[in-house]
DNA sequence: CGGCTGATCGTG
DNA sequence: ACGATCAGCCGA
């Protein structure tokens, strides 16, 4: 059997899969080498009723694409014209949701993810969104990629048990005017490798 | 066509 | 607190 995730864990209910995805284990095969973290910190992004998501009133363009496959692939996209986000799409075709990942605790592969982003610490190295992109080497070219593929996937991790995910506000969606209050953040309570507020 | 903006991060 | 930096979105 395998430890990869297969599309069934993706589409359904987004919330439940962003609380699912805190400590699954992120891989992405680089050069050969396997990266990878544990997932510790997501936020969901609830479609085309979220003010706070790309697709916001149906907007459907060549970037946002991938949000309207059905879930189990990545949605990955440029932000601030240097940084890359990686997400999990979910939910059916034509349902355009997906769960952010936010933050990881490094595991395997740590001295080239040091090498891909300059002169960090451990806990520096993947504690946000455009950082783990960039530790582990993740851009556009990944974009609509299946998250069971070779080179990117989303392995079984640890458990974490509903006691210990913290729920709170979405981090940079203060455009998103009232639904910037929605708490569809979730973090590991007590867990080092989260991004700052 | 041109102006504006962002699901961020590092520096100060 | 602020600037970097640019693809992509939107209005004209």
């Amino acid at each position: 059997m395998s430890l990869v995730l297969s599309p069934s864990f993706y589409q359904r209910n987004t919330k439940a899969v962003a609380r699912a995805l805190l400590g699954k284990k992120l891989v992405r095969i680089y050069k050969g080498e396997r990266l990878s973290g544990i997932i510790t910190e997501v936020e969901a992004y609830m479609g085309i009723k979220d003010k706070a998501a790309h697709v916001y009133g149906g907007r459907r363009t060549l970037r946002t694409e991938a949000m309207y496959a059905a879930g189990g692939i990545s949605y990955v996209y440029l932000i601030y014209g240097m940084y890359y986000c990686l997400n999990a799409v979910t939910e059916k075709k034509e349902v355009p949701q997906a769960v952010l990942v936010r933050s990881l605790e490094p595991l395997e592969g740590i001295k080239t993810m040091q090498a891909l982003r300059k002169n960090s610490n451990i806990k520096n190295l993947t504690t946000g969104p455009g950082k783990l992109t960039q530790a582990m080497h993740i851009t556009k070219s990944e974009n609509g990629l299946s998250l069971g593929s070779d080179a990117l996937f989303i392995e079984e991790g640890i458990t974490v048990s509903k006691s210990n995910i913290i729920k709170t506000t979405r981090i940079g969606v203060d455009y998103a005017g009232d639904h910037a209050a929605w708490p569809l953040r979730f973090y590991i309570k007590d867990n080092s490798f989260i991004s700052k507020k």
